[in-house]
DNA sequence: AATGGATTCGACCGATGGTCGAAAATAAAA
DNA sequence: TTTTATTTTCGACCATCGGTCGAATCCATT
């Protein structure tokens, strides 16, 4: 039961190509030269290209992922603290997907389908552990909303979206301006006073 | 100069061919022929593949975005009206890539590209329309809040996520409590009472 | 009629994701 | 150790795809 160390193997090759490389532009061939293995072994540890793609985006994801767990377990930090912690850490991880791109304007179009990987996994993940938090938040008086699941979910889709800037491609001026509306929004909805929030700027 | 014409005669047949498939299973072959031509001719009209799915999504959405634009100009009407207008007229227009699944469980992963497509064009298209919006609703005083623009954008980008439904799937009572959390966040953000901004509501 | 551009077409190309059965490696049984 | 069974590896092979190409056809203008 190798099974572990050898798709490791093949997503560390897969990591290393995508490094310079989209993944449409990258053949299974590729990854499996890369991994020092046949094909046909690559489809004895996956059933499918797509699932390889998965499978990277979901490792690349699990360590920011328990520590935001861990984070929210943490009941004695205040809420905003452990949120700016786990952001932090997805920031940190996020970065492993930013491939630059190959030439001089590489399609961003096509590459965006990892990242809506990446973007369906980490919400789907991060919901409920930011939830939690917002309902201690809540709980202790210190944030004011009736609809925690719904906060966790739009600051996660917003921010997903637009610091990933390739679903909705904008200048960094745009986005900042962005940013900063959310986090007045925020304040502003949540009955917080004005730089509470800072912390979600990049 | 029957371009436009055949164009249009492609387009109508990927459409149709989208109603019960996903793009990466739809072959150029098969557009050829169900739009009745021959394959070469797909590429005197088209460059690639992937120009006429762009074509697509733009001709979805000429009506409702000049509708919209339109609705822009409008400024006796009330700000809040005017956006109620405009976004009963993109979910009409919306439902159009709305694709049965195929069987049991088809991946919406692999799917969910078309709809990227859809998102990125949608909100690019519509951003500047609603923030002007927006800025003649601070400017009478009906709207308080800072960054017209970033309020734009944010209920675009969680309105287009959350009802496209297959980047962040969720259950329909899942989505309706984000809405119902963007609009009480969107009240309390922007100084309105509550149930003005209702319209948002699916 | 003749010329020349616009349009149509399907055979063809290189490459891709995925399959397969046979070999090689490893473990279990004798 | 020898034999049998199981797991793992592999690359030739397949069907199919997006895209190209040159020949054929249409059609307006001269």
């Amino acid at each position: 039961m190798q099974n572990q160390t050898k798709q490791n193997q093949i997503l560390d090759a897969l990591q290393t190509l995508l490094e310079d490389k989209n993944i449409q532009n990258i053949s299974v061939s590729e990854i499996a030269q890369a991994a020092g293995i046949g094909k046909g072994s690559i489809y004895y540890y996956f059933p499918s290209k797509d699932s390889i793609v998965d499978a990277l985006v979901e490792r690349s994801y699990e360590k920011p992922l328990e520590t935001a767990k861990n984070l929210a377990r943490q009941t004695s930090i205040s809420p905003f603290t452990r949120m700016a912690l786990i952001f932090q850490a997805c920031r940190n991880s996020s970065s492993a997907f930013r491939s630059q791109k190959d030439s001089a304007q590489s399609d961003a179009q096509e590459e965006a389908f990892i990242r809506q990987k990446y973007m369906k996994h980490l919400i789907s993940e991060m919901k409920p552990v930011l939830t939690d938090i917002i309902r201690q938040g809540i709980e202790e008086g210190q944030i004011h909303f009736d609809y925690p699941a719904a906060l966790a979910e739009i600051v996660l889709i917003v921010l997903t979206v637009k610091l990933d800037n390739s679903l909705v491609p904008s200048a960094p001026e745009e986005t900042e301006e962005t940013i900063r509306g959310l986090i007045s929004l925020l304040e502003k909805g949540t009955g917080n006073p004005v730089g509470s929030l800072n912390f979600l700027m990049i």
